[in-house]
DNA sequence: CATGAATGAGGATTCATTCAT
DNA sequence: TATGAATGAATCCTCATTCAT
């Protein structure tokens, strides 16, 4: 995770991966079957770690809104803790390294995510009611905010998020938020 | 260009660049120091070139949303028909292999356009008032959205390209665009 | 050693050496570094197998110039048994490519033979006292004897090596051998 | 010069041959047939240079103990003197870079000093009786007092030069030189 | 005659992968 | 199952030499 978000895939050799994981480069060999199968389970299981900290936000009794910030919240706070997670994931999301099955099937895993965003579609809360954009928009924001958190660290309030989540939802929100009880 | 952007760096040998470029291995070698010397030019020119297109919208005249909607409009178009471009930039406008140097020649560059965000602020235009947020933040908006478009072409109409900077600038302005007489 | 000597360093492709060693190139940077770093543990290597032949002659029972004289004989018989190591060492003994480190390593391993020439000079037998120069005078003559012996081949009698050393030892010796008795 | 005798041949590029000669990479391929011409033609102009210099001391009305005496003299001050050309010199010698044509050449040009030995070893003055012998072991002892002299710097004074030639003369002379009154 | 861009074969080194132990 | 030495194709880069200007 670190040396393939530090360095990037092509210029970390497997014999430096094995070193830091304490084994043997045959080792590594035993467990993946080659250096692509192994960057492609850690990209599912980075996100599928992802997902079990999110997924305790969602709650079917919650407003969209409400739900979105606590995402929002989660996913940033989750990121800047783990960023070399968040850079790899960044880097690798739209890569070929990452194959086809691999993304259909994280696709599937992130369904009651987008189903949330669904829901609001066809309420009509959102100015822009393709499914494909809000999702890749919010993770754009997403990114961005973590990005320009952790290049300028500062006290990591609620209060900082909750400004960033506004302009984020302020523009695709049909109706901005009006009361920031959280 | 098209194979950095296609394959990454690490992927492309310099055999397949001298080849597709149509000279020998050592040309290359007597054009440019080494590999890395070569992507960082290539991403120098890139950018002027993109920054002789977008100095044409820039006009004084004009109010801030209007000129960062010219902006926004040239931006996103000039990378839909450069994708080459635009998937080489987004890979390695945060690379390393991108030195400090280019970075710092580049941004001096663009200081017509970053003067546009530091007036914006001045006049208190916007929600955030850190330059630095502010010109992440629209170069995030402005990726995506030339990413969308490419991943779902439809007519790539002004009403599309309008929609989507009320959507980016509707989040970040106080005073959201209340005449869209473009 | 072989191509070393017989085409220098740069003319030796580390190809041509791994063929002939019988192993792949990979191998052979499995165990050396680099080029550089198997010429120096070459180096180191031959130097301390001539060591151990030279060792034996070592007999602090005996004068130094009988000692000096079976030093002589036993330095060139062995060089001229080998001569690739000869041509070899003469090559690189003076050559940046050998470093400061191989070097002072070596150093230390011969102080036996150095100690011998000490004590000549303290007790003085010898018409120049500067340990520095009656070893590199010694060293040279050694080369220069090797070197004729080698190209003007003939029985390889005792009496040529004495010969020899009579003509080195009698222009450094104050008093010359007297007593040829080996 | 400079570069072959600081890095050798091989690791000096004939680009950069040119750009100390204050001339293009293609101009050299004019005056030059190649690199190796370029070196057997430096070797002759070096050796010739030499001749002139060791030339003049020649004399037929004195002995050849002062005649030698004289070119020893004036060979190693030369070589002190001129230290990139003696490296140079030192390191071709034997080299397969020099063709046997060039060989061939020097050994022709330097008849008269040949001579001057050929003469002492008819008039039984020396330990030894073989042309060849005699040459080499003034060469390889020349070489030895220049090195020495070179890396242990002093007054270069007359004295120390005749110190070093007794050393060299008393060990291949029948008898010794008796009278220092030089 | 001088130039220096272009050439492409050649060389040192790396690295994913294999396999005998 | 774990190991790590061995492999050799692939890669970046160098450099002697050519040749059109």
């Amino acid at each position: 995770m670190r040396l393939f978000s530090e360095a990037g895939f092509h210029a970390t050799p497997t014999s430096r991966i094995a070193k830091l994981s304490g084994v043997a480069t045959g080792t590594l060999f035993h467990h993946f079957a080659s250096k692509e199968a192994l960057i492609n389970e850690l990209y599912i299981y980075v996100k599928r770690r992802l997902r079990e900290v999110l997924r305790h936000e969602l709650d079917a009794a919650l407003d969209f809104c409400t739900q979105l910030l606590r995402l929002w919240c989660v996913d940033v706070r989750w990121f800047l803790g783990h960023y070399d997670e968040f850079i790899f994931m960044r880097q690798y999301c739209d890569s070929h390294l990452i194959d086809a099955r691999t993304k259909e099937l994280l696709y599937q895993d992130f369904e009651p995510f987008i189903e949330l965003f669904r829901a609001a579609i066809i309420s009509g809360l959102l100015k822009n009611d393709h499914l494909e954009f809000v999702l890749s928009h919010y993770v754009a924001n997403v990114q961005h905010c973590t990005f320009y958190m952790y290049q300028f660290p500062d006290a990591l309030s609620d209060a900082r998020l909750l400004h960033f989540f506004e302009i984020y939802y302020g523009g695709i929100a049909i109706q901005p938020t009006k009361e920031n009880d959280q």
